[in-house]
DNA sequence: CGCTAATATTTAATATGTTAAGATTTAAAA
DNA sequence: TTTTAAATCTTAACATATTAAATATTAGCG
């Protein structure tokens, strides 16, 4: 029998969890090899992209913006700092409050990294067209704002 | 300044991943605590729902359904054996592979519980639309082919 | 000022993700 | 047949996810 076949998805696929986990796995497939290359994980990967993008941020701006929990996200920048990509310091107005930054080092890594994902992104783009793609993401941020019952 | 105005996604809604990942959020918050109640994890939830739809498999086969690698595998298997709710064994043709099987309990809890699992999608659904909705599953579906480069 | 509630972060405990290595069985090659 | 390689599953080690509890700081109120 053709294993090929026998590979294929059970009706779970009616499950929108299930199937955001499966289409994600298959592009974080292509793409985790690149952050691994150089010595990342995905999670700080989106780390690193959320302050580059965002700017300096609290951490539980960067947490929610990354999705990754606070405890989590603790040691993930405690690590991020030790290895000099960002910078983090106590808010000057609200002592609550720890602000993150990235670091010289922090940015050129990100500038270093971000083309080869792009080039993957483009293949994947080329495979199924912009439009579709922009419709899923336009679906997807649509359901992101569900907040439950 | 409006603390909800600052809490808005970053542009990393450009990433399809990133995107998948906040959506896939958005419903688990709802999903997560009816899973909680009965004492399962996500990940064990999905081991149950596969056997169940799929019917007996391999390990390797309820992993790749269920998106789980295989050590992972190993351990939640070892649990949900160890709690009766399914039966391993040695495939008798292949000693290599391990069948997995729902015993009778495990088919009780699963119904037991789909149907509230139902019932939170279906607010899903009403609020977003079935045709929103379907149209976003097909496009998954479709991306979850992805096979890289 | 002192007290309490609210917010943010960290710690702790358990489960899973990830990679590498080990053990067993099967298939393929010499 | 003997050896070699490949496939399947498991174990181990470390990092992260998740939840709850502990800690620290601020804001609001008496």
């Amino acid at each position: 029998m053709n294993k090929e076949i026998n590979k294929s998805y059970p009706d779970t696929s009616k499950s929108l969890p299930i199937a955001m986990l499966r289409a994600r796995e298959a592009m974080m497939l292509s793409f985790r090899p690149i952050l691994a290359k150089h010595g990342f994980t995905e999670q700080q990967w989106r780390v690193l992209r959320v302050l580059g993008e965002k700017g300096d941020s609290d951490a539980g701006q960067v947490a929610f913006d990354a999705c990754i929990l606070a405890p989590s996200l603790s040691r993930i920048i405690g690590k991020l700092e030790n290895d000099q990509y960002i910078s983090r310091f106590v808010d000057a107005k609200d002592g609550r409050r720890v602000n993150l930054s990235l670091t010289n080092s922090g940015k050129e890594i990100l500038n270093k990294i971000a083309p080869d994902v792009e080039l993957i992104y483009n293949a994947i783009q080329k495979r199924y067209g912009e439009e579709k793609l922009s419709t899923l993401i336009d679906i997807l941020v649509e359901v992101s704002e569900w907040r439950g019952r």
